[in-house]
DNA sequence: TTGACTTTGACTTTCTTTGACCTTTCGTGT
DNA sequence: ACACGAAAGGTCAAAGAAAGTCAAAGTCAA
């Protein structure tokens, strides 16, 4: 079995066994895997793509790490199938959770989380009138917010 | 954890305890975390950047400082008066031009002018039932969304 | 044999830590 | 007033700690 596999296969192990989401440090999985260094980003950048679900972040120096996150699904089948999801209406707790998700899968900032959160809340909607009412401007504002982010 | 970063959070921390502005003694402060003083001034020049909504001003010799004052002075400003042109209510076109001129001021990203533009839109707003309900959400989401922006 | 995929290591870039030396301010003795 | 020393804080460059890049060389199957 080649060493990138091997490395590969550490790595997926790792993001399985932390729940999407690990930060390792590149010398040291070199070190323990007998491996130069510059392998990691080697596996790094020709298995962990973004085409294939992950996201790569990294920083240089003391304390440097390399930070690997995975979507569970490829993206737009996920936004499309929570857009299918909400349908026409949609009341606080269902679109809180719904962005909740949305943040687990890696999908949103904590930034937008935020502003989306604080535009979808009841206190937001309440001009809209009777909750049913809100609760239908809610559907239309998130499914909305789910298509920005697969045009994105 | 890096030393820079237990610097950082302790200014934090002290910042946020005391709503916005401290004055600490770069001596005693280094001492008090067991690093050269002069890591104070890293710390402060690489992390607590205008950019970043800070400002530092300091004195040396007897009775010396340096202060650091979380600062949302003109951005701010500018922000809240905005919210106060929006009102109880607005059409699409005042929003379209509110978030028009956010964007010439530097203050929001085209991804976010972008998805504003969608949510605050007339068919987006339209499930909130007449003309006048959906202005009534309209205001109360685009002040929402300002309010979001000041506080980051 | 050729072309795609691996492996390696030399060199680069970024971020952190430290310390030696510089500048400004205050208090004090004359 | 003035000089001077002590008490701050500032600057900068060197050394250290990670990660990134890239091209050369190796492997292997079609």
């Amino acid at each position: 079995m080649l060493i990138s596999d091997r490395i590969a296969k550490l790595i997926e192990t790792l993001i399985e066994e932390s729940g999407g989401s690990i930060e390792l440090k590149r010398n040291d999985m070199a070190q323990q895997l007998g491996c130069a260094p510059s392998q990691i980003n080697y596996v790094i950048t020709s298995r962990f793509t973004p085409e294939r679900g992950y996201m790569i972040e990294s920083r240089r120096g003391g304390g440097g790490y390399v930070r690997i996150v995975r979507r569970r699904v490829s993206r737009d089948e996920y936004l499309s199938e929570l857009a299918r999801a909400i349908g026409e209406t949609c009341d606080e707790a269902l679109a809180f959770s719904v962005l909740d998700a949305m943040q687990g899968q890696g999908l949103i900032t904590p930034k937008d989380i935020h502003l989306m959160k604080a535009l979808l809340s009841r206190q937001a909607l309440a001009p809209a009138g009777d909750a049913s009412s809100a609760n239908a401007v809610r559907a239309s504002l998130l499914s909305r917010f789910i298509l920005c982010l697969s045009e994105a």
